[in-house]
DNA sequence: TACTTCTTGCAAATCATTTGCAAATAGATT
DNA sequence: AATCTATTTGCAAATGATTTGCAAGAAGTA
């Protein structure tokens, strides 16, 4: 949790009009360390030990979520994802990238996803997110070793 | 469950080697009628009253995703849906609407969704979904009366 | 400092989904 | 058509993720 994260976890507070409590800080810093989307359950565990609630993490989360301050991922499982809105544009989410191999997700930040054409009449789109699956580099890499 | 339904259904069983037993060909018609992904929960309550285990439906639609007879929605909230595979293609399912007004998803089968440029070097894309959020062309509607 | 309102921890509840197991059945074989 | 065997099913209970109720504890304000 550098003095870094922890500046800018109190300027999203306040500029959301939210109390800066300690819970809320350290799920902040979690997720400005986080270098893809993370489960409830991770953010738990990556919070310093014991110190939050795993009931506080998940309400802080859907505060977060309802203040546009993080976004939900939607990955191949079930379990919701959720990440920092700071790499995305209003209207859309960066792209992420789920190998079928090593399970990894990948944040794909300088993807250029083109709009998506012949929509119904009417249809006023405020969201987009775009989801891929296949082989990493990595994971192709060792395939052919 | 119309009779045309049925043959569609046993024909998908057959052709992957799966056993015709009434519940699978009872589920295989209630997605064939559905005209949006459907959650565990909403193909157990449109199966013939009480005549499939809810175990079963899971398990059976578990079944089918392995077989890639039926695909894996990502839609606002964590419940999963299911929806059949025969509008997409093997490389990328059909993209989907959520009216953030009436909750309703919108399957939209003629759109066209362009490649994602720019990825990192190495990547092998063997699969994308797309997902849409806004308003739906009724709602707009309603909103200006 | 005192006050008011929001937030938290804890325990219990809920929701979607999965699992164990004995009984039932599809499809192959006689 | 009856028999056989591996699969599949229903039922009940377990699980995993998330949500909720509530009393005690802080944040921000006067
Ligand atoms: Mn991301
Ligand atoms: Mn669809
Ligand atoms: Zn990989
Ligand atoms: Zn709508």
């Amino acid at each position: 949790m550098t003095d870094e994260h922890l500046q800018k976890a109190a300027q999203l507070l306040d500029e959301n009009g939210l109390r800066k409590t300690r819970p809320r800080l350290e799920i902040l810093c979690v997720l400005l360390e986080a270098d893809s989307p993370l489960t409830g359950e991770q953010v738990f565990e990556r919070v310093t030990a014991g110190s939050v609630d795993k009931a506080t993490v998940y309400r802080t989360l859907l505060l977060l979520l309802k203040h546009d301050i993080v976004h939900n991922a939607y990955l191949r499982n079930r379990i919701r994802h959720f990440e920092l809105a700071h790499h995305c544009k209003p209207d859309r989410c960066h792209p992420h990238f789920t190998c079928r191999d090593c399970g990894r997700t990948v944040c794909l930040y300088q993807a250029i996803v083109p709009d998506v054409q012949n929509l119904p009449a009417g249809f006023l789109v405020l969201h987009r997110q775009t989801r891929l699956e296949g082989i990493c580099a990595d994971c192709r890499v060792r395939h052919y070793s």
